[in-house]
DNA sequence: CCAAACTGGTTTCATTTGTAACCATCGAAA
DNA sequence: TTTCGATGGTTACAAATGAAACCAGTTTGG
């Protein structure tokens, strides 16, 4: 009953990897032909355009990505001078990052195009594919706890590419 | 209509990312933990464990590798002992590789592991969200094409079940 | 009040990766 | 044949990544 071999092409590991690297491999190429941009820096970009001002705590556990990469990120994004970093009143450890006024236009420019690129991807499919796709991805995120890489977490660094 | 943010916790790139990020990170540790394999080795493995003989190229199709990386886990594997090259009789540039005995043995020892972890993530779900996610998976594949970074060169479509 | 444990964030170092250049061989065309 | 462009595969080098050590500031328990 048990097969002696397993079939790569089917193994949903591998399959959701492969076309979640295809995508968004695809995908890079917006903010990375435009700006020159990385993934985690795409991510600190969005995520602070999103939300107005986070700390670098909070952009890690919203987008997924380890501390070390949102340093990095955020230092680069600084250097640029996309955003800037005011210190907490209360606590000296923490720093809230927000975009300027660059960081801020380039954000807008690049929101059309993402939603313009999730529009054509799903486009390609049907009615009943799109929402599998989506109420599949759904579901499954729903079962993997914080431990196994998703979903909010409060204590222990998750770490994400 | 056109939202000036994008939400990326809802953004179909992003979670697809995440998601396979996590599931291959779990999945990960079958190998890694196990035999110290980095993911290009497990998938060298895994291949030629499927098909018997393959070239590198071959390979690199079957499990959407670059060269370097089908090139770098072929070398570790034959230092190891797992592998051995064969030169071919018409093409001088050409090797046919094939799992020693010992990699054979790896290979048989962690079929059942990969497929008792899929069955498991599948498990998770019901029914509906099993059947979703799955066609889901398989639309989008569809739906991309090589030049994207999915998909057979040359015939035979992504397999389903 | 103070030491220990903890937290936000950065840095160091080794490993992994991608790009491009490279070597050897092959195949087609002149 | 000779030449030239493609192809199989490896290597060199730079950039991205992860783990762990680290620094500074904060909280907690005695």
């Amino acid at each position: 009953m048990e097969p002696d071999i397993l079939e790569l092409e089917s193994f949903l590991p591998y399959r959701l990897y492969r076309l979640a690297d295809a995508v968004s491999r695809e995908f890079s190429r917006i903010y990375r032909d435009r700006h020159g941009l990385t993934r985690p820096e795409w991510r600190t970009l969005s995520g602070l355009g999103q939300r107005g001002t986070m700390t670098a705590t909070e952009l890690g556990e919203q987008s997924a990505m380890h501390k070390t990469k949102v340093s990095r990120a955020v230092a680069e994004l600084e250097r640029r001078r996309w955003l800037t970093r005011t210190p907490d009143e209360n606590d000296r450890r923490v720093e809230h990052l927000a975009l300027t006024k660059a960081g801020l236009a380039a954000y807008r420019e690049m929101v059309p195009l993402a939603i313009a690129f999730e529009r054509e991807l799903l486009g390609r499919l049907g009615a009943e594919e799109r929402a599998a796709i989506v109420s599949g991805v759904t579901a499954l995120e729903a079962k993997l706890t914080p431990e196994q890489g998703i979903g909010p977490r409060r204590a222990s660094p998750v770490d994400q590419s």
